[in-house]
DNA sequence: ATTTTTGTTGACTGTTGAGTCAATCAAAAG
DNA sequence: CTTTTGATTGACTCAACAGTCAACAAAAAT
């Protein structure tokens, strides 16, 4: 079985199943020898190849903070007005990918993640830093005259949906998320101009 | 020096002990014997009087929620209009006590430890409620049409500007926290009457 | 004065889990 | 056919830590 070219089949299993780990145990009180067997390999293999159980979950969070940003940018290229700017920021953070339960949950263990190491906090001050900079765009061109204040309070309202989602832990409502937040938009946007 | 009546001395040093902690580490990674060496006492008594760390994290989560239950409880009594009763909801979340940095923090490792105890979504849930129910008793004398939407992004609110304020690590600006939540319930309301 | 109760410690135990390492296997290269 | 290289394992080491326990100290009760 032994193939050359095994290593980033092996690297996107572990992510994967690092990610599902997480999401399942709630923490990141997880074994490296759990999220080895969930991706079918060996503990070793994952020190091998991540070199610590830090980066193993670095990695992960990379990894869901790459397939965001992939869809936020997919779905801004369908975009024409800057308010089908905005419903497509907010609907990519719903979207079927990024709000499965496991997804969600992993989330709020990157914050904590966040809080301990410098490189988590970084990954997540560059996902802070653009996804405010995708929504003053918007923003601008709708001539919010307080538009960083909004930006903020969408950003804040995406976080706290997240947090809540990820207790509740019933089946996901993306729709009533991007209603209950398209709802706020309209009406910051309704109040100032 | 053992004197009789230490209990309930070392139980509130344990619990101050325990959300300090927390916080530092920004995680629930601390060790019973960080929490007993902040407090001033042994490992073994920490043992003693809560019986294992499960339950000195309950504790904690209990000793917070209590303290900001009697806060907006207070805050509530000397609101006379609706209006007053909701500022004094979103002003008691900010307020000196519950909005320190290590507080803050200590939260969020509360939401990830309700992931993974019953006996803390228990807690969490209560709060909720009782969070939730208090909103909507001032949405209602308000005449607002969608209360409970309204009520449901208040709360993703003040979660979502909690747990950015755990990363961020700045001096809290209380401040603005509150009058960006206040402008949401301005233009909620406005938008709807 | 002695007994009981309450507070308190720190050493000890058992377990768990991260990271290492030598050895193995099979394909690819020469 | 032999050698090299990448993939892979599982046993092992070592440190950390939760929880236990026997023992001690001082006040309170008798």
């Amino acid at each position: 079985m032994p193939k050359v070219g095994m290593e980033p089949m092996r690297r996107s299993a572990l992510v994967e199943a690092t990610i599902s780990e997480i999401g399942r145990a709630g923490s990141l009180d997880v074994t490296v020898s759990q999220i080895a067997k969930k991706a079918g390999v060996s503990s070793g293999l994952a020190h091998h190849y991540f070199g610590s159980k830090d980066q193993i979950f670095l990695a992960a969070m990379r990894h869901i903070l790459v397939v965001f940003g992939a869809e936020v940018r997919g779905a801004l290229l369908m975009a024409e007005t800057p308010n089908d700017r905005l419903q497509a920021i907010i609907r990519s953070c719903f979207s079927a990918q990024n709000f499965r339960p496991e997804v969600v949950s992993a989330w709020l263990s990157f914050y904590v993640l966040a809080q301990q190491s410098d490189d988590a906090k970084r990954l997540l001050r560059i996902y802070h830093l653009r996804l405010k900079s995708n929504l003053m765009y918007a923003l601008k061109q709708l001539k919010a005259n307080n538009d960083e204040e909004i930006a903020d309070t969408i950003a804040a309202l995406i976080d706290g949906v997240y947090i809540r989602q990820a207790l509740q832990r019933d089946e996901a409502n993306a729709q009533r998320a991007v209603s209950l937040i398209s709802t706020y938009v309209k009406d910051a946007l309704e109040g100032q101009t």
